[in-house]
DNA sequence: CAATCATCGTTAGCCACCTAACTGTCTGCC
DNA sequence: GGCAGACAGTTAGGTGGCTAACGATGATTG
């Protein structure tokens, strides 16, 4: 679990009370912030302990997902079916679709590597650049464990009806328009490409 | 931002596609999952960029958090109000509060104290306990940063109204029940103690 | 009363994140 | 042709998470 954050969130009275002291303080949009972070943190935790007993962390999974992509893209076009976007190949671009610096994503490829789940190979045409590709291993620990994976995000959201789950995608898209707006930018217009899940 | 995470999510129809390959997959529900941890990250993301502004962490943040409503809470029990639980004071305590390990939480007061934010003080009764307290330099700091961290969090919350943040809180509720039923203890009964805001 | 067990804080070592700076390699423009 | 700037990947050093193990102290109990 990344984020360092209370155990125990305050009681909505606490809010009210503290709210006396701080007039910038708005109570239910403290207590909404909160339990964003509180839910995030424990659905993510859920899904790491199901990683972590698999050996692998939230950070080689997503680049490990990106790839994978790349592969299954290129599959189902020539099936032809509609590309979705293009698959990141390089450091350069894994570090951007995972938002990470490229510094991390060397960190990241060198234990991918050591561990033989990738491969870095040379571009033949521009040398500053390399290719990352899945190894066999790496295709074989996909499918063994995505099931299991999915089943897991599955079983957090089992509590929540179809129109519940409808609502909340709502309500965090607002959120996340809203963050974006907050950090400069202008709102990232739409979730452009595909991923084939996460 | 400390999640590494996908910087743009599949599309619903992606979502679909895939879900034929692996019958596990629910899309609805990976859906809702996948936004979840996406807004929370750009929320937390925000605040993260108002903590680094004044150079400090949310581990950091989180420890001072925890120490000044310590001291909080002793001030309104003086004044009668009903206490909403104790204050920690030892590194233990405050690991527990953090939800981090006691060896994290060394880490933390180390550079805190380094920085000149907390103290280190033997307990008279027990040689192996120690009480942290805030400096005051600490509670200036604190005094200063909030009011702008609280017009921080609230920014985030204005796209919603009030109905729909108390839905949102609910749903997110049920996501942290059902996640902590499925980490292995039942879900915890009821957010008891009372951190005056974060 | 002494052995044992539990608890406190710390240390050591790993991983993954960051920024800043570096080395190579293109690119573009005089 | 050659040089300035842009760009790819890496390296170095810092922070903050984790586990495992430690020494010191306190609590339990035969």
């Amino acid at each position: 679990m990344p984020l360092l954050l209370l155990k125990d969130l305050p009681r909505y009275e606490c809010l009210l009370e503290s709210a006396k002291e701080f007039p910038d303080l708005d109570p239910s949009a403290a207590e909404a912030y909160l339990h964003l972070l509180r839910a995030g943190d424990d659905a993510f935790g859920v899904s790491q302990r199901n990683l972590d007993a698999h050996g692998i962390s939230q950070g080689r999974f997503c680049v490990l997902m990106l790839l994978w992509r790349s592969v299954h893209l290129a599959a189902t076009e020539l099936a032809g079916a509609k590309p979705c976007g293009d698959g990141p190949r390089t450091p350069a671009e894994l570090a951007e679709g995972a938002n990470v610096t490229r510094a991390t994503m060397t960190g990241l490829i060198d234990t991918l590597e050591r561990d033989g789940f990738v491969k870095r190979e040379p571009d033949p045409v521009d040398r500053r650049m390399l290719s990352v590709r899945l190894t066999a291993k790496a295709e074989r620990f996909l499918h063994d464990f995505l099931p299991g994976h999915f089943r897991t995000t599955a079983r957090i959201m089992t509590t929540l009806s179809e129109s519940e789950r409808k609502t909340l995608v709502r309500l965090l898209t607002k959120i996340s328009t809203q963050a974006a707006e907050m950090v400069g930018g202008p709102a990232p217009v739409a979730a452009e490409p595909c991923l084939n899940a996460l």
